[in-house]
RNA sequence: GCGGGAUUAGCUCAGUUGGUAGAGCAGUGCUUUUACACAGCAAAGGUCGUAGGUUCAAGUCCUACAUCCCGCACCA
């Protein structure tokens, strides 16, 4: 009993995630362990273990992984692990997603500055190819780095927002709420953004906080009403003005028409009323723009109002006037301004805070203007062929507004955490029609054909000749909304019964709902929302039975990581520095759902210091007891109580985990495993080792062994390389993983 | 304007169903004793934003206020 065990000399130098990160990668999948399947067939699992799926939110192909994809991946990855340990059927699908627009604009700079080529220099197809060698060549970088975090995706089912499969799941779903009438196409007001050249969907603005300056004038002399403005360009397009119905000052002139001369454009202006209008703010009047507004467009809906284009795509004055065509909106507000002050027209000018609308992407200043588009109709109500969604019975007339409430309102979908489901209320409220197409080339091609005046819309091309497709393409969230089961081979794997009902087969029976859908809360309505309503609408069921939230992660002074600012941390750089299993106990620890977290140096380290110091219990245990027995029978009663002690705070640990505090969980494991196990039953078990009776020194013996072996194994969700590599080395056997061990508690 | 969040040790943050406050880093003292100096040990540090309330018991629940942050809307 007194002799030592035989160390790896491998123990006797500090820990060096380097040296062992790659190959451990290798061992997994090389034993195939990410592949529920192959866990089946090779015993990791049982065959009618339950299962838990998870798609992984695929990160933009427009380049390299950053810190909020590091942090995503960790998050993912340790629920994953956590849950094949617990023995199901795990399941978690990889991917990457198109990200149309902000891949196209990549593309076009680097050739503007490369070659001083515009996109249509190339033409539509041969700057797809581009774009698609571009993202293809960000695909395989990606990939390494997923890797390198550690995730353990089943790579065999990897899928891309725009490859055939997919391409397939987007023309079948555009098809099929074609013909439900829930896509159409209409003129409306959108948001156009003119830098980008496209239109962008409500949620793609953003707001630049901001002075303007609001003009307070009169169209003309013989005009009765005063009006005000922050935009006096646009006002070359008013068609009317609008008043309160019950404002006494301008009661008189409701209804009537003017015929005047606005600074040298002939207007016709109808005074209208409408409830709308806050008899207190400015005159108490508005100047109707109806094509450059979209509550103006309202009014004028309401009120059967002309309207006029002044504004061209190219963000320019397009107006009969020698001086104001061509100008940029800037410019002829200038001009305006100057003529309506030499007219003596002008009464009032001051300072206002105003909110600029800007692209997310492009950061184009975004002009309002009408345009034909295709839009998702979230109000009309359809007849819901097959539905497993609690409280929505088939054949139930419901529109798409009301399937994404309920989903969540009847707690089919949980919100980790709970604040969210406030936030996704709100956003459903104030909900409008989608408008999902886009003038840009890259992304899926919407699936529409014109021929004179027919329109054709189908999954595959009309047969006959002289078709023209239509050129826009599709909002690349449309595609990433069916993911959860786009991934899983619908529509190929769904039948559709003689009696309307659904059967699903393959992977789509086995994964879907998925059980998890882990992102950011700044996707929450472009993603998480569209999600459930794809998913209710086309299989009538929920994509997803929890949605965990995490939030930024920001640098140690709280702020946003960018490379304007330069304080980005590339997490490939850090992981190289400090461990890939550093950086996730750093992203985990203390960050709750939901949460920003800061990373920083100091943080890193602590967890560097924390590899070590796993690695250094391990060569104690290894180097001081001469048994590698685990065997509970040997455990004298001090050593029961150490024991007891352990168990219950895994059990803690366990329901933390199954609760999706993954902060509380990997908080505790490193405190129990530091200032319990090294500081105390280690300090504690020396002088045992050295001079106690046989009995006590199994007793101690046993008791590290099984301490040690249990912590390995609960720390591997969220530090997999040490503890595998440590596995490797020690404990295993039948050369199978640490991965795929059972996790100790039930 | 509507909604949400935050306010806990010098800094960054945890704190699960209410039961006499925790971690990392920084800082103090001691220790180079063969698992680990990428260390250990010991001590120090908080009236949990303010004011009320509920309760045997409140960092935790309720009300009001203050300050900061975020999301949404937006008025011409």
């Amino acid at each position: 009993m007194n002799e030592k065990r035989e160390i790896n000399e491998i123990f006797l130098k500090p820990y060096n995630a380097n040296e062992h990160e790659d190959s451990v990668y290798k061992i997994w999948e090389k034993s195939n362990i990410f592949s529920p399947e192959k866990c089946i067939e090779k015993g990791y699992t049982d065959k009618d273990a339950p299962k838990f799926s998870m798609v992984l939110p695929p990160p933009n192909v427009t380049g390299v992984l950053h810190m909020g994809s590091a942090f995503m991946l960790v998050t993912e990855d340790t629920l994953i692990r956590f849950n094949r340990m617990k023995g199901k059927k795990t399941l978690w699908i990889p991917g990457m997603d198109h990200a149309a627009i902000a891949t196209q604009s990549r593309v076009e700079k680097e050739l503007l500055k490369k070659e001083k080529k515009r996109k249509e220099d190339l033409g539509r197809e041969a700057f797809i190819e581009r774009v698609q060698s571009f993202a293809e060549d960000n695909r395989v970088r990606m990939r390494e780095q997923i890797k390198k975090i550690g995730s353990s995706v089943d790579w065999d089912r990897e899928a891309f927002t725009l490859d055939e499969p997919r391409a397939k799941a987007v023309r079948y779903a555009f098809a099929q709420m074609y013909k439900d009438g829930l896509i159409y196409r209409g003129e409306k007001v959108v948001n156009w953004d003119p830098k980008g050249q496209t239109t962008l969907s409500d949620d793609e603005i953003e707001y630049q906080e901001g002075k303007a300056k609001l003009y307070t004038f009169r169209y003309s002399k013989d005009f009765p009403i005063p009006v005000a403005t922050t935009r006096p360009e646009t006002k070359v397009g008013d068609t009317a003005v609008a008043v309160n119905p019950n404002d006494k000052r301008y009661k008189k002139y409701i209804g009537q028409t003017f015929e005047i001369n606005f600074v040298g454009i002939p207007l016709s202006i109808k005074v209208v009323s409408d409830r709308e209008i806050d008899p207190e703010f400015g005159t108490g009047a508005v100047g109707v723009t109806p094509a450059h507004s979209k509550v103006d467009e309202q009014i004028a809906k309401r009120n059967k109002l002309p309207s006029i284009k002044v504004i061209n795509e190219y963000a320019k004055m397009d107006i009969d006037d020698e001086e104001l065509r061509g100008k940029k909106t800037l410019q002829a507000r200038e001009i305006i301004v100057e003529r309506l002050k030499k007219a003596g027209l002008m009464e009032k000018e001051e300072e206002v805070e105003q909110n600029l609308s800007v692209s997310y992407r492009s950061g184009g200043t975004i002009e309002p203007l009408p345009k034909e588009q295709w839009f998702i109709d979230v109000n009309k109500k359809f007849k819901i062929p097959h539905s497993n969604i609690d409280g929505i019975e088939n054949g139930e007339l419901v529109s798409l507004k009301e399937l994404i409430l309920h989903a969540v309102k009847n707690k089919q979908i949980n919100i980790v955490p709970e604040r969210f489901e406030k936030v996704y209320f709100n956003w459903i409220e104030k909900l409008e029609d989608w408008c999902i197409s886009r003038q840009i080339w890259y992304g899926h091609r919407i699936p529409v054909w014109y021929k004179d005046k027919a329109v054709y819309c189908d999954t595959v091309p009309p047969k006959e000749e002289g078709w023209e497709q239509d050129p826009d393409t599709l909002d690349t969230w449309f595609s990433s909304a069916l993911w959860t089961f786009s991934t899983l081979g619908w529509p190929d794997n769904l039948k559709i019964n003689k009696d309307g009902t659904l059967e699903k087969t393959g992977d789509l029976l086995h994964y879907h709902p998925t059980d998890v859908l882990e992102t950011g809360y700044d996707i929450l309505f472009f993603w998480v929302a569209r999600m459930i309503l794809m998913s209710t609408y086309h299989l009538g069921e929920i994509p997803f039975k929890t949605v965990y939230m995490h939030g930024m992660v920001r640098d140690g002074e709280g702020r946003k990581l960018s490379k304007s600012l330069g304080n980005n941390i590339d997490p490939l750089d850090v992981a190289e520095k400090y461990g890939t299993d550093a950086v996730r106990m750093a992203l985990l620890v203390g960050t709750a759902p939901g949460n920003d977290t800061k990373v920083s140096e100091q943080k890193l380290k602590a967890y560097k210091h924390f590899s070590n110091k796993i690695w250094n219990v391990t060569r104690f245990v290894l180097e001081n007891t001469s048994t590698d027995s685990v065997d509970e029978i040997f455990i004298k009663e001090k050593e029961q109580k150490h024991l007891d002690e352990w168990k219950k705070i895994a059990k803690e640990i366990t329901t933390d985990l199954e609760k999706y505090r993954i902060h509380l969980a990997s908080e505790k494991l490193y405190n129990y495993f530091w200032h319990r196990l090294a500081d105390i039953l280690i300090e504690e078990s020396k002088s045992t080792l050295l001079n106690g009776d046989e009995d006590d020194k199994k007793s101690v013996a046993t008791l590290l062994n099984i301490i040690l072996k249990e912590n390995l194994i609960m720390l591997h969700p969220f530090m997999p390389f040490i503890t595998e590599a440590i596995w490797q080395i020690t404990y295993v056997e039948n050369k199978k993983p640490l991965a795929v061990e059972r996790w100790p508690i039930k």
